[in-house]
DNA sequence: ATGGTCGATAGTCGA
């Protein structure tokens, strides 16, 4: 089972690098953040064409996440129990006896801005979440743009980004305590190459410099852990014409 | 060079 996450900043602009992507690499579950498209706008004509049903939990302009998946959609849920929140960031599914969840983390914008609160109670009721989910899916997979580079080798700079947002001690703890739930960060479960990234601001030719950050990421259970035979960011997708800020991360499990 | 670039949208906000 091939299950991939993209934060494609925007559905209607990068929908012919998804379709393409998708046809190349044909994920059984793709997970998509930042669609920025109400749900009657979901493209989901397009996807089913290709062979992918799809289910849509959106908004205008601002967050969206969406499911495509190759098999039935099962027992979805697009919130967190125990947070009220109008931002569309989630969205679970059980796929073939796998229960999986797609997220965009809220940003945070910077240590100082009410949006870092927001952006770390949202992470405890994840884990509240999460541990439910634990207790009823021995397979559990979530996947995402979490915000959070987890450790300094997932950034290119960690003295400059030391302490700042996607980096802080708080941030990195709150991600730490969704991992001691018993998940793992599949990325790491093999060796990669030094300086992998998944994501580059569109500024200053930070992409051509590599000058990136490792925030997009697949967590799985120990079960699915066992099944897990590679992961890995594919950046080609960065180097097209209008292309999304991060790239997609691909497992494969047995 | 203390900015830079995108996307959604219609003057700015969010990333």
């Amino acid at each position: 089972m091939r299950i991939a996450t993209w934060n494609v900043n925007s559905l209607r602009v990068r929908l012919e690098h998804v379709i393409a992507w998708l046809n190349e690499h044909r994920p059984d579950v793709l997970a998509l953040q930042e669609t920025k498209l109400p749900d009657e706008q979901f493209p989901a004509d397009v996807f089913a064409e290709l062979g992918y049903r799809s289910v849509s939990n959106g908004q205008p302009a601002y967050n969206g996440v969406a499911l495509l998946s190759r098999e039935p959609l099962e027992d979805i849920v697009t919130e967190l129990d125990t947070f009220e929140d109008p931002q569309r960031r989630v969205l679970g599914a059980t796929v073939g006896g796998v229960r999986i969840y797609g997220l965009y983390v809220p940003n945070g914008q910077s240590l100082e801005s009410e949006k870092y609160v927001y952006k770390l109670q949202w992470l405890e009721a994840l884990r509240t979440q999460l541990a439910r989910e634990l207790d009823r899916h021995e397979r559990l997979v979530v996947v995402g743009d979490f915000n959070i580079a987890p450790e300094d080798r997932d950034v290119h700079d960690p003295a400059a980004w030391e302490g700042k947002i996607h980096c802080s001690p708080a941030e990195r703890a709150a991600l730490g305590r969704i991992l001691e739930l018993g998940l793992h960060d599949a990325f790491r479960e093999f060796e990669q190459p030094e300086r992998a990234f998944s994501w580059w601001d569109y500024r200053a030719a930070a992409f051509r410099r590599n000058l990136g950050l490792r925030i997009d990421l697949i967590l799985c259970s120990d079960a699915m852990r066992s099944l897990l035979r590679s992961c890995r960011i594919d950046v080609e997708p960065r180097r097209l014409d209008r292309p999304s800020d991060h790239a997609p991360v691909v497992a494969d499990f047995a």
